[in-house]
RNA sequence: GCCCACAUGGCUCAGAGGUAGAGCACACCCUUGGUAAGGGUGAGGUCAUGGGUUCAAUUCCCAUUGUGGGCUCCA
């Protein structure tokens, strides 16, 4: 969390907390190791080692003491000790991992700062609250157990950590609860149960999602507007493989890299198969599978790749890590001359969809080389050459990014595009790449205008990253309530009574001519029944019929945004309904301009 | 992969060392109702899997698998 002025008094208080849970641990297991315990942005946290786990029963028991400590109005004095004598210190009082890290920052300071409050003492830098006092009444709550490794190095042994919750103030605490509860209503993994768009199965695998019916929908209709966009925009569309001769990963040079987040590979014939992790090389043969003229390019080669990667069993979560995944993948193979402007075009693409659904908080990272990595292809001023395109793409889009030394891949420069949801979901959408270098480990070449020889720039790019991952954002962003042309179910009709059903059933194959997707609702069910049904599948489109609509062949229009309806001839709804499709409106907010008139 | 917790009908959850219960959903019957739950009847579970302790385990212990919260990783 950062220290500004305006959040000075939070930080403190926040901060305070740390100490004081750490001080209540060590009132029930005096021989805790201290690991660090620093504030965050919804509280605090303190790492422990213990001789025996907290389990979260013993959350309640902690809280308790933290009360007890604060009031008994306990002052925070500052003091320091020679950085010599505190390694000695902690090391004397049982503290190995403070005494550790009091070893490096000796290396940088002479004397190092401790706060204690009653009997508790902590190296810290500060600062604290004048006194336990100052801690609002009932502003924090302690929140979950967690292991952690030792210094963020899973190499390092395993600490417990303790989070807790801190606001200015207990409404503000509960404030921040409710929204967090709020927030997990819109869940992708409670969502897509509840609507029936996708489940695991034990027996299938960990991480690989069977998409069902309506979950299916959404995959199509967001793919369905990458092809038009793509399309629109000069990409051709390509397919390959599931699986590859490892040699394909040896010519690339991923397989070394990344060899234990792939599949392990299928031996046959005395070859090692591969499930592909990504579809990159692939796109990269098709470019060499014939001999290319500048005249082609840019070449841009689009797929809807689904690869497989062996994530780690513990990061997989619901859709939004998945070992099964379906990337909104292309490649964009151009002279220097034209990498500019298709890099800029790509940016542009992220825009236009983030403007699309909504998406009104993003930023990107752009990660450039470091000269004295070792990670890096040497190319000498050709990185700075790339780096200097990318970083005139986004100041000209006026896209909000910040670079980052030594983090780009080891074959040019990216941009990695961070969003985040109405709920408050941060993801990262996508990575994107201005590959300088890849073209000649696979010895890619165009012939150019002077007759001679030259290597593509190649862009990656993938603006809606995965299906997977980019559905699951957005089942969260829309709290399951789709726009007509994405819902899996667009129309449900609900007849008034019995006597109706023949009229609706006459609209519904009229709709279904038209390529609607349409339920009749026929049940037995009370008619107050029905509606409520329709509006907890979250259906964007309800028509009422009834006497009065069977009478002047029209339709009572209910749209799940707004309570209000209206009634339509059946005609002039049809025609509205298709231009809602066809020209993909967001109409599932409430402010959007429906396209009433032609 | 690592730490902690959890696993009971399709879903949400009760429950107890002596072979299981509710609501919703589902099926059938009655009801034909103008904007968020009409009524009745019924079916449905080897209590995740495999071991162990016990006269007896779904309940206690161990392992496995899966899920959740974190950590690490993320082409």
């Amino acid at each position: 969390m950062e220290l500004t002025e305006h959040n000075q008094e939070l930080y403190k208080i926040r901060h305070s907390l740390a100490h004081i849970l750490a001080q209540a641990v060590l009132e029930i297991q005096p021989d805790a190791e201290l690991g660090f315990g620093p504030p965050i942005s919804t509280g605090f946290y303190y790492d422990f080692r213990l001789s025996k786990p907290f389990s979260p029963e013993d959350l309640k028991d902690i809280e308790k003491r933290m009360k007890k400590i604060i009031k008994s109005n306990q002052k925070f004095e500052q003091y320091e000790k020679s950085s010599d004598q505190t390694v000695d210190y902690l090391k004397n009082h049982n503290q190995p991992l403070k005494a550790e890290y009091a070893g490096e920052l000796g290396e940088k300071f002479e004397n190092l700062s401790f706060y204690q409050n009653g009997p508790f003492t902590d190296m810290c830098e500060g600062p604290h609250v004048e006194s336990t006092r100052k801690i609002p009444k009932g502003c924090f709550k302690l929140d979950s157990i967690a292991g952690s490794y030792w210094r963020g190095d899973s190499s390092q042994p395993m600490l417990m950590r303790i989070y807790g919750l801190a606001f200015e103030s207990k409404d503000k605490l509960t404030q921040f609860i409710e929204e967090r509860r709020l927030a997990q209503e819109r869940d992708h993994r409670k969502l897509g149960r509840e609507l029936d768009l996708y489940v695991m199965d034990d027996e299938v695998g960990q991480g690989l999602p069977l998409w069902l019916p309506n979950g299916t929908v959404l995959r199509e209709e967001l793919e369905s507007l990458a092809k038009d966009m793509e399309f629109q925009q000069g990409y051709q569309r390509v397919a390959t493989p599931h699986i590859t001769k490892e040699s394909l990963y040896y010519t690339s040079g991923h397989l070394p890299y990344y060899k234990d987040t792939m599949y392990a590979p299928i031996e046959i014939d005395g070859d090692n198969y591969y499930l592909k992790p990504m579809n990159c090389p692939h796109h990269h043969k098709i470019f060499d599978s014939r001999l290319r003229s500048y005249r082609e390019l840019p070449l841009r080669l689009a797929e809807y790749g689904t690869c497989y990667r062996y994530e780690h069993s513990g990061s997989l979560s619901g859709l939004l890590r998945v070992r099964a995944l379906a990337m909104n993948d292309a490649h964009i193979y151009c002279t220097e001359d034209q990498v500019r402007d298709e890099f800029k075009a790509v940016l542009q693409m992220h825009k236009d969809y983030y403007e699309k659904f909504r998406i009104n908080q993003y930023w990107t990272r752009l990660s450039l080389h470091a000269s004295d990595g070792e990670k890096f292809i040497e190319a000498g001023d050709r990185w700075e050459f790339a780096e200097g395109i990318v970083r005139e793409c986004l100041e000209d889009l006026d896209i909000p990014f910040t670079a980052e030394r030594g983090e780009a891949a080891f074959y040019g420069p990216k941009v990695d595009f961070q969003i985040r949801n109405v709920i408050g979901r941060e993801e990262t959408a996508s990575t994107n790449q201005l590959d300088f270098l890849v073209a000649s480990r696979f010895g890619l070449k165009y012939k150019g205008e002077d007759g001679k020889e030259h290597e593509p720039y190649i862009i990656h790019r993938a603006p809606l990253g995965t299906h997977e991952r980019f559905i699951a954002f957005l089942i969260e962003h829309f709290g399951g309530a789709f726009p007509t042309w994405m819902a899996p179910v667009q129309v449900r009709l609900i007849p008034v009574a019995e006597a109706f059903v023949d009229y609706a059933y006459e609209i519904q194959q009229i709709l279904h001519r038209q390529s609607f997707r349409v339920q009749l609702d026929d049940s037995n069910d009370s008619f107050g029944k029905k509606i409520r049904n329709a509006v907890t599948s979250k259906i964007p489109n309800m028509l009422i019929l009834g006497e009065k609509e069977m009478q002047s062949r029209s339709i009572t229009w209910r749209r799940y945004c707004k309570k209000e309806q209206v009634s339509l001839g059946l005609d002039d709804y049809i025609g509205l309904l298709k231009r809602m499709r066809d020209q993909r409106f967001m109409d599932n907010f409430e402010d959007t301009q429906l396209p009433l008139e032609d």
